[in-house]
DNA sequence: GTCTATACTCCGATAGAC
DNA sequence: GTCTATCGGAGTATAGAC
């Protein structure tokens, strides 16, 4: 019993087993092995879907990219409130750890600094820096905050913190066991507040 | 000319050069050949100092985790006002990053991603975080911040997210380009005012 | 499309001389 | 303490049959 269910096609399951593993344990760290232990596939199976192991590492990257997206839409769609949209990346993150059950930190930080720069899964390590900004920076607009791209930086920073803090407490079980992600909410909330009140005042 | 400057002792080169390429590229995409060859040492020498890999890779976690820690008191020595003190944390940050010339984010946190939960390594991450909570649970005490540890774990989200800034810009170069380290600190100044305002209301 | 078996490179670590 | 030379194993990728 080594094979895992077959029933879905191997291209399916290679990307959960990747998911998974380069998730868990590093992408550099994880083998392709590894990969095809757990998929159930045999390394000729993969090389037909993948051109190699970078391939498949981009793929990866790519999934998660898309699932992020959709699940921050999904949080989107449910936002009327311009503040309470401009908030929405919280929540978002929140659903959607628990959704994928991600233990530890931000997914693509962890490949930036894992990847080399000439790595063609590069390009999905911008798309996620370049969706949360554009994203946090039209949102901001559109609540009216004074400047868009101050809320948008401002609002990253508390976004990687709260990811961090949970990479750390993944490391580190000690630590005072507070959600991350309620502090930096409530942090933003605080700072746009405080942006929407000077723009009244002015 | 493969060999570097032979006139410090090979453990000193090797964790000089351990220092930058683990940094630079990551520690498991790192060999240990890269290191010998840029060090100029044989790989017997290497052995002679270092059980393997890994106690080279925690040897230089240690090194980096004794700078640091260096970095951070000798900016704290030249600050008396309490909530300066406090604050310090992101000066020393900039003073260690222009010192040690990183450009990338935080080496412990890409250790974290990087490491198996048994690598000896783990220790020098575990210490890390708990310098920095111990001691800006202490510092806030001092500064009559109501709840210290709140305060806390407020700072420390603050600096992961600063630092992993940092790590984002260096994947991603069409950012704003303010200095992570501006917007956090100053961040965390309102949050510390506003904590010693509602406290001598109270 | 999928498998078994294998080629080949690179890595971490050691043996033994000086 | 330091070197040269090399071993054993793991890793990525491919060949060829079904």
């Amino acid at each position: 019993m080594t094979r895992a269910a077959a029933s879905r096609p191997a291209r399916e399951r290679l990307l959960a087993a990747a998911g998974e593993l380069f998730y868990e344990s590093g992408i550099a760290a994880t083998s392709v092995d590894a990969v095809l232990a757990r998929a159930g596939v045999s390394p000729a199976t993969m090389y037909a879907h993948f051109a190699g192991k970078d391939a498949l590492v981009a793929a990866y990257l790519e999934q998660r990219h898309e699932v992020w997206r959709r699940t921050w839409d999904a949080v989107l769609a449910e936002r009327e409130d311009p503040v309470e949209r401009l908030l929405s990346l919280f929540d978002a993150v929140g659903r959607y750890r628990s959704h994928e059950g991600n233990r530890r930190g931000c997914a693509f930080l962890a490949a930036a600094t894992e990847l080399p720069a000439d790595h063609p899964g590069h390009r999905w390590l911008e798309a996620d820096t370049h969706l949360l900004v554009e994203r946090l920076r039209t949102l901001a607009s559109a609540a009216g905050v004074p400047d868009p791209d101050d809320a948008a930086a401002t609002l990253l920073l508390l976004y990687d913190g709260a990811l961090d803090r949970f990479a750390r407490a993944a490391t580190t079980p000690g630590l005072p066991d507070d959600d991350p992600l309620v502090r930096a909410r409530a942090l933003a909330a605080t700072w746009v507040d405080a942006q929407l009140a000077g723009r009244r005042r002015t």
